[in-house]
DNA sequence: GACGATTAGACAATATTCGTCTATCTGTCT
DNA sequence: AGACAGATAGACGAATATTGTCTAATCGTC
């Protein structure tokens, strides 16, 4: 990585907490630079503005989980561990780190307002891994799509929109692994031959 | 208590969580209001500024500190462990709910800017308790100053300047509880015959 | 309906923040 | 030494946010 990226990471790393700590709209550039241990000038000469650094923390996570929850559809197990470590993983880069932050929900519609791209082509991307997964299985014969009369494309949706519904639970309250663990419950059934 | 009393103790409860959170400075009047679950305008009913409102916080986390620090030392034990309890609970009422804070430091020079007497006050208060309480200990036995050359009042007063510095030594990282024990230790150790 | 308390919303006066710019400083390289 | 790139403090106008005040409307209780 060149010197400017590893200035900007160094950046990224320190905006983090404060943009957990604060909510966005409440961190300023001179908190970032304070954390950052750097000139409020100096920021803009990796990030041209508060949102495009927001952006580019946004991008930098969602391309984390995605490496995390390829690996673990790469690993053991059958495919509904590999698919719960693999959700599991996806959760805890883009949704834990948030989770206590008491400005939960505002840091989440700031995302949507300025990385909406970013995050639901991650979204897309691992719809794609999960119905991927969900075919190979399909095809040893580990699971069986027929009495859902559904495409395993169709189930990988369900299986992202369901963990949407239950972050977006989370932040009103609810507790986001118990919630997913009785989906994934729920999947295994439904899918098992 | 009036309503209006049991109104501005609502507020208070709902502002401090608030400040802690966030420090006097990045706390708006809407946050409180938010908090409390009522309209901005309705906090000016109760208080005539951001500022007012602060020092009355301060004010009455004072008096519920001395209230507490007055019980510690009517109740039992030897006027060692009676100390003890007195100072635990003065700064468990006046320190630890900020020490998590991050805005801590903030926190604390706000309060001595806009309710500097109230806390000097305390402090004095705090100071003659402790004095009353060692001279009962002198005149029955159980310790001795002379060979300090020093009066109960002095005592009380390095004791309270002590836990002044161990506060700010807290902010900067250090344990706070820790620190107390410490120092007890070496105080019970001196002043004992 | 009368009454007091509360609200939403508008308002001017401040205060804060953003993004930009300049002058200055600090290393590094030659 | 001088040239150079990166960083800094500080100032700046413009855009936003916040404060404290006010009014008109609403709510709940008598």
């Amino acid at each position: 990585m060149n010197q400017s990226g590893q200035k900007s990471e160094a950046i990224l790393d320190a905006a983090l907490p404060v943009f957990v700590r604060h909510g966005f709209r409440k961190t300023s550039m001179a908190d970032i630079a304070r954390a950052a241990r750097m000139s409020r000038a100096a920021l803009y000469l990796s990030f041209s503005s508060k949102e495009e650094l927001f952006r580019a923390g946004s991008a930098r996570a969602h391309a984390r989980a995605m490496r995390k929850v390829e690996a673990a559809l790469a690993g053991d197990g059958d495919v509904f561990s590999r698919i719960e470590t693999a959700i599991a993983a996806f959760q805890r880069e883009l949704v834990a780190p948030f989770a206590g932050s008491g400005d939960a929900a505002e840091l989440f519609e700031t995302n949507m307002a300025l990385a909406r791209d970013v995050t639901l082509a991650a979204r897309a991307e691992l719809v794609a891994l999960l119905a991927q997964a969900l075919t190979n299985a399909q095809a040893t014969g580990a699971i069986t799509l027929d009495a859902l009369r559904a495409t395993p494309a169709d189930v990988a949706a369900i299986i992202v929109a369901a963990m949407e519904g239950i972050k977006d639970a989370q932040v009103a309250g609810h507790d986001l692994l118990e919630d997913t663990r009785l989906f994934l419950r729920l999947l295994r059934k439904a899918l098992s031959r």
